[in-house]
DNA sequence: CTATTTAGGGAATGGTTATTCTATAATCGA
DNA sequence: TCGATTATAGAATAACCATTCCCTAAATAG
């Protein structure tokens, strides 16, 4: 796992047949299918139309469905984190990367994208109860946003865009209640307008 | 349907042998089910052991399972709006009122209940892309949820305990997105002291 | 009491699904 | 070019699941 972009990436491969696919390209095809009809509801011949690919590909490159979905959410995790990462560093202090977060959030909430909703929260709704391995995987997941809010409240506190006297923490998981909310309001299809008004309300908040 | 909830339930109806169970308690039981499960992964047999009843009875009673789970999803809706109404009315004015909701869905969102979920959301992931009536209701059920909070907000700024200079529908958004992100965030596993810090910072928005 | 009607219980059925298997194709090392 | 290896494609398989069927039970009407 975890080889190069390039056009060739067969070249240090072993012997054999090179694959025919790129396995990022076909997890994120995977995605949008686990997205838009979530797991169960999501079958063999729905996922391998999805991905481009027969039944067999997809055995030789996974064990089974439940193998493709965690690399579908891994994948998934690291692309958003990424996408995040370059939002937020257009922020020139705490209280601006909140916002841009926020607005990276309400960005999502309608439209196509709206609609097809998160993988995470689809998840954390579906499987979450009785899977433990994803349970902990959208915990994480959570988890992580949360710590990434409060650090970015503090860095506001610091910078004097945020005032001191509101409690990082539990700012930061309301926000996050919020954010997640926003995703799941946006796939009853909401318009851009209303979400972009949620969006800029939200920062009272961090007053 | 719609019948009495006497001990015999059956002196009205017609001939034959009456039905053994009553159809809300089993819905009610359903729901559980449901919320644990999500729709797809509930198999009959998941079902009729939850519900104490052959499968012959259900379909005896219900058309086919896609029936059963539109007869529990609007059961749920019928019970939650009910337990929602007696919490509002012990507001004195709209921003208790406000308090109110919000405490509810604190309530809901830790623990037992936290980790099932909310079978609305649960549903507004899991088949509201592709099964039109169910997201038509999942739709109304939350525009039903923004209304009502519409309407408070609007009685506060009568009363004078909400301030006149906040936009009560882009306010009742944000708080609708809050609430459900509750609910998601509940299902991981949060502390009672943990939503309930949420719920108390939640009435920031209306000031 | 008998006929009729409706419910309960659970086995039988038919369709669907995840997974495996088989045959063919592409690449590498020699 | 040949053998080893791994991929592709799609048919075959085995398990499962929603639904139906059938028989029994409980009630009412006459």
């Amino acid at each position: 796992m975890a080889t190069n972009p390039t056009t060739q990436e067969h070249v240090f491969r072993g012997r054999g047949r090179p694959r025919e696919f790129d396995l990022n390209e076909v997890l994120d095809k995977a995605a949008q299918v686990f997205c838009e009809r979530g797991y169960y509801a999501t079958s063999i011949s729905d996922l391998t139309s999805g991905m481009g690919l027969a039944s067999g590909s997809v055995y030789k490159a996974f064990k089974d469905k439940r193998t493709v979905f965690l690399a579908t959410f891994d994948r998934y995790i690291a692309v958003r984190n990424g996408q995040l990462k370059t939002a937020i560093n257009q922020g020139n202090n705490g209280r601006e990367r909140v916002q841009r977060v926020v607005d990276f959030y309400s960005a999502a909430s309608h439209g196509l994208e709206g609609q097809r909703g998160c993988l995470v929260i689809n998840c954390a709704a579906e499987l979450a109860t009785f899977d433990a391995e994803i349970a902990l995987r959208v915990t994480r997941s959570l988890n992580r946003s949360e710590a990434l809010l409060t650090e970015l409240i503090c860095q506001g506190q610091t910078d004097g865009s945020i005032p001191v006297s509101i409690d990082s923490q539990s700012t930061a998981r309301l926000m996050l209640c919020l954010l997640q909310g926003m995703r799941i309001v946006g796939k009853t299809g909401r318009s851009k307008k209303e979400m972009r008004a949620v969006a800029d309300m939200a920062l009272k908040l961090l007053i």
